[in-house]
DNA sequence: TATTGTTATACTCTATAACTATA
DNA sequence: TATAGTTATAGAGTATAACAATA
């Protein structure tokens, strides 16, 4: 006989449990998020190219592949950012074809104060926590973002 | 004499390391819910409102609502889902204004599919942690979820 | 020929403002 | 007047396909 319910047959109960955890503490992550970027006109993605440009700089391909875009697209969001003076794009000197893109000052400040403001935003949340749990989250979280 | 660094004095050095790690893991997560929306033509919002359907139809307002978006961004969600045949407006009897949305047998069947493969596509980073380990996150993520 | 990046095109998502119909 | 919903409009995000420049 085939079992009846096939999710908790191939995840298991308790695996079925923390994904709904893990997909509705994504929801609120994420809007918490997109609020903060808004206050700044900047969408969640633009958020993220500045996260991203904040630890590595490089090419548009490069920048594609971290977000999982398309280079295309990739273009119009620097296009805009650029426009708005938050980043730059400079020719590659070795290789005539490649561009490099960072953030300008104006950037990297917006990009600090950014990630300040999620911050504070979320930690109502996570302070209900106390230390002890707050290290023992973090590590269980960071043993599944290790294996993906 | 002020602290040097805001963020840390703000929130503290653990807490930002949860904040760090929950970022990511919404990155992760939503990655993940919008590559299985995508395989089934839909994007991420739509498989929320399939998703928020399955357990509460209501009206326009409330979709919105729940979604945290316009009403005249619902209307036009609704009518693209509409058109696929995923779901269906009927006319609210008491109440001439209003329309109540709920899902078709195929949107029925499609919400499940969903929700089914997000399981199995989040289920090889779950199932890194044991069964007490899981149970343990779950109930942390769910703290944290009850304050907000 | 292959690679890097841009441009053209089309569609979805989203908000604001104006509108219709009902209460 | 107030409420529920739609429509018109505009801009951003996104992908696909075609293109230009460089290697």
């Amino acid at each position: 006989m085939e079992p009846q319910n096939r999710k908790e047959a191939d995840v298991g109960v308790d695996q079925s449990d923390l994904i709904e955890s893990l997909v509705r503490i994504s929801f609120v992550t994420t809007a918490v998020l997109s609020r903060i970027a808004a206050e700044h006109d900047l969408s969640l993605t633009q958020m993220r190219v500045m996260a991203i440009l904040r630890d590595r700089q490089g090419g548009m391909n490069e920048l594609a592949a971290y977000l999982g875009l398309e280079k295309s697209t990739v273009s119009g969001l620097v296009d805009r950012a650029e426009g708005r003076g938050l980043l730059k794009r400079t020719r590659n000197p070795s290789d005539g074809r490649g561009v490099h893109v960072s953030l300008t000052d104006e950037g990297a400040s917006l990009a600090l104060r950014g990630a300040r403001e999620v911050a504070l935003a979320l930690s109502p949340m996570t302070s209900v926590l106390n230390g002890a749990e707050t290290r023992r989250l973090t590590a269980l979280l960071d043993r599944m973002l290790a294996s993906s």
